[in-house]
DNA sequence: GTGAAAGCGCTAACAC
DNA sequence: GTGTTAGCGCTTTCAC
């Protein structure tokens, strides 16, 4: 393979007999050339396969129609479903999108993440890696000195723009559900603790139950193997439990699997709903009642806000001012929670 | 907000009375500055908050340090992971990543993403988009002329580095196994046969079995509503069948679902093969025998391949050869194939 | 309408 | 060791 130079606007101005600067206004569509060296111009451009240099153009015009995205492992539903959204509508403004996933793992790989995006010259970053711990504590202090304007999805910052399904309310309509379908005792299944939406979820629960004990709870892990021994380990210690609310679906699929090892009928015997509405779970047998949160929705706007923010400091108009917009969970009833 | 200017290495060089080349060859570690004197220029960096702007740097050194990744929809279980995957090594090797999906709909959105990859200069392209129908013919043309170098995933090009698991391998697999359990008239759920891949896994299944008439196979479209379908469907006009075998997993599940609801008992009455090893498919009901493919891992292979195909053409180095590698898929026995 | 000159932020090549 | 000069590919004044 040889190696290929690319074409540069040089080549095309010399090819065509015309200067670097009537190219540039042919490529730019620029009202003031004549039609005919437009014409001539576009043809060689054409001959030659001439491209304009995207990393060139950023640099003197300050923009690099390139947005930066950073979030966590896509095999989580709403990460994935959120950066799908993103991606679309991205593309829609014409921006490219460089992606960053930050890994639990990896304690600062956020900061790193940043600086990266920075360096790179992001007109713009969409945020949305889960409130783990204190995992963000940093940014906060970060956040006002940054050069570029920041939108959170699925993340509270002080002082930001943000999009946000409150993890909180879908506790609780999940919990109200399980109630009104008639079940007495009910039992969750969170995600991790040190997660924020977790303990949103245990919140909304206990905000509905007017008393709870700690033998009504089980931290999984998100993964279907962790809610299957939370379903064991919570018939242990809470036996008159006949519902059990988990905080995603694959949670609640490790549910339905331990209760039919164990003979449980659902819902007759034990009510379930999941979290997160992933396609799959209206399949489940049962069929899941779990909580839609809309995130590709969310993440969409999110991106036009951002897109509305970096216009305005374009034009160095004010900032617009941080909102943060809730989006309301939608319950989605279907057999697990539904005793005939 | 106040517009931030970024700091540049002008003023860093200013503030600490060095010259601009003083400072670059700090932050490029150079070893012939004193001692001192980077001291000082570090601690001016530290203060201002400095960080070199990638972009300048990608035009003067012709190399962004960025690839080009190029997949479909990512509630597919295969491009999610592959992407998981390409991210993780590419991050290793100190590359930023461009994402670009492109969706069925738009039909030549591929060449769009393809020619924006090529503008933003990007080092290297990771193609992982799936062939159907003839989406990739313009591609096969226009590969040759390229600049930078391609690694393909999931399609074999005709003369390209490219890492490959063998659909046809996979419903081989699926199908022996399920003769060996004692099935003996096996039905097919295919992905939409405009996919290569669902192409594939067809003609491997027909390998297997000696003769296959057109009432054995049902075309779904990958989701479990059309597995389900394909179950109704696939008993009424091959009623005799004692087994199926679906091209992902998704669809496994609405057969699962459909022969709940059909009362037939999963395994005994209806062996069922899906493919994917979504984490899901262990806790359905039966668990779901499938077939690995390990894409996360190809796809960092790739990744890495890329990596020495830049490095070399950096070098001016001989092009390396185009290797094709084929993964072998693997089959996850569970109980929803074995009867006892 | 078109071109010449300057410069975006940085690095490479060469002086000293 | 350090500074000077040139220039990556492009756009932006400002002449003509």
């Amino acid at each position: 393979m040889v190696v290929k130079k690319s074409v540069t606007i040089r080549e095309v101005a010399q090819e065509a007999g015309v200067s670097i600067q009537t190219v540039s206004r042919v490529i730019n569509n620029r009202p003031d050339v004549a039609p005919e060296t437009r014409r001539l111009v576009q043809t060689i451009i054409e001959r030659l396969g001439y491209q304009p240099n995207a990393i060139a153009r950023s640099l003197i015009r300050r923009r690099s129609h390139t947005l930066g995205v950073v979030t966590t492992e896509l095999d989580h539903y709403g990460p994935m479903r959120g950066l799908t959204g993103i991606e679309q509508e991205a593309n829609n403004l014409g921006y490219s999108l460089i992606l960053s996933l930050v890994h639990r793992r990896e304690p600062d790989h956020g900061e790193h993440a940043l600086n990266n995006l920075l360096a790179q010259q992001v007109d713009g970053i969409i945020w949305a890696v889960p409130e783990i711990g204190n995992n963000h504590a940093w940014l906060w202090d970060k956040l006002p000195h940054l050069s570029v304007p920041v939108v959170f999805v699925g993340v509270s910052p002080h002082d930001a723009p943000s999009m946000v399904t409150p993890s909180r309310v879908s506790g609780r309509l999940a919990t109200e559900h399980l109630l009104a379908q008639g079940y007495q005792h009910i039992g969750l299944i969170t995600g991790p603790l040190s997660w924020k939406a977790a303990r949103q979820r245990q919140l909304g629960w206990q905000d509905i139950l007017s008393k709870t004990t700690p033998n009504q709870t089980f931290e999984g892990d998100w993964s279907a193997a962790s809610g299957e021994r939370g379903l064991r380990q919570l018939l242990a210690q809470y036996p008159e439990m006949d519902a059990v609310y988990a905080s995603n679906d694959q949670m609640a699929l490790g549910v339905l699997n331990a209760a039919h090892q164990l003979g449980l009928r659902v819902p007759e015997d034990l009510g379930v709903v999941g979290t997160d509405n992933i396609p799959e779970s209206a399949f489940f047998w049962p069929p899941l009642t779990t909580i839609r949160h809309q995130i590709a929705q969310n993440s969409k706007i999110a991106v036009r806000q951002l897109n509305c923010m970096i216009e305005n400091k374009q034009q160095n108009q004010d900032a617009i001012q941080p909102e943060q917009v809730h989006f309301e969970p939608e319950l989605i009833i279907r057999k697990s929670s539904v005793p005939s």
